[in-house]
DNA sequence: GGAGACATGCTGTGGCCGTG
DNA sequence: CACGGCCACAGCATGTCTCC
């Protein structure tokens, strides 16, 4: 009988992998611990129902070896992606799993409060639906006064038109626009100013149908419907190996 | 320097669950 | 029911640290 130190059982199931006992059952169910030696040593092939080597043997044989190396991808997925982080991390080469994650972790929470700084400077896109209309200036015959509006949603290609469609109804003058999109993102800076708007209450009306509009617009911006993520239910997403590393890359 | 303890990572396996 | 994915666990290898 042909036996094992304990020491190469690995060597033992790459040996089987390989193809040398056919279906390379590398299962531990398949070897035994040999009393006198110490070693673990191949157990004779259990026989079926119908003697030999059973259809169900073999099956189970073939479900256990392609468990292992499903088992194998996914750690092999696993260590590319947190490689991937890694490499767009700086300081962690010395770094364990649980280090570099952390790492990450801080590196992200960083670049988000970055990025928020930089927003004030700059029309960036923020995470969150965001929509804040507030008079911007009275112009020079006190009839006029202009109206800054931001609006920040997921982008989507009707929003643009939707957009015109609705400061056209509002019959406004636009002064300037400012466009930004990133990551999916946009958000617009519009000031405009209305014609004969001569007191407070009707300053009031004008800046709340302009804020309605918007938020009209928002509201179907916002439908999940648009969303690009919308397809996902509760089911775990299978995802193809050359999905997943085309994502390292 | 060597032995032992400890931490970390890798691998195979069993079990569970969701999906088709 | 078969399959795939996730998770926990055990066993092992390797590197690092501490103590003698």
């Amino acid at each position: 009988m042909d036996s094992v130190p304990l020491g190469d059982f690995r060597a033992f199931g790459r040996f089987l992998d390989g193809g040398m006992f056919g279906v390379g059952s590398s299962s531990v169910a398949s070897l035994i611990l040999d009393g006198e030696s110490g070693e673990l040593v191949r157990a004779p092939v259990k026989l079926g129902k119908k003697g030999g080597a059973g259809a169900a043997d073999l099956r189970s044989a073939m479900a256990l070896k392609s468990h292992s190396e499903a088992e194998r991808r996914r750690r092999e997925r696993i260590n590319g992606h947190l490689m991937t982080l890694r490499r767009m991390t700086p300081c962690t080469d010395k770094l364990d799993k649980a280090g570099l994650l952390a790492e990450v972790i801080n590196h992200i929470k960083n670049l988000k409060s970055d990025a928020i700084e930089i927003s004030k400077f700059c029309t960036i896109p923020s995470d969150t639906d965001e929509l804040r209309v507030e008079v911007d200036g009275e112009g020079a015959n006190n009839s006029s006064f202009s109206v800054k509006a931001s609006f920040c949603c997921d982008d989507r290609p009707e929003l643009l038109a939707d957009l015109k469609h609705t400061l056209e109804s509002l019959q406004l003058k636009t002064i300037s626009a400012e466009i930004s999109s990133l990551g999916g993102r946009v958000k617009f800076v519009f000031v405009m100013t209305g014609e004969g708007v001569n007191n407070d209450l009707e300053r009031h009306l004008f800046t709340t149908s302009i804020h309605q509009a918007l938020k009209s617009v928002l509201d179907r911006a916002s439908c999940t419907d648009f969303l690009p993520n919308a397809c996902f239910s509760g089911k775990r997403r299978r995802i193809s190996p050359f999905e997943s590393s085309s994502s390292s890359s």
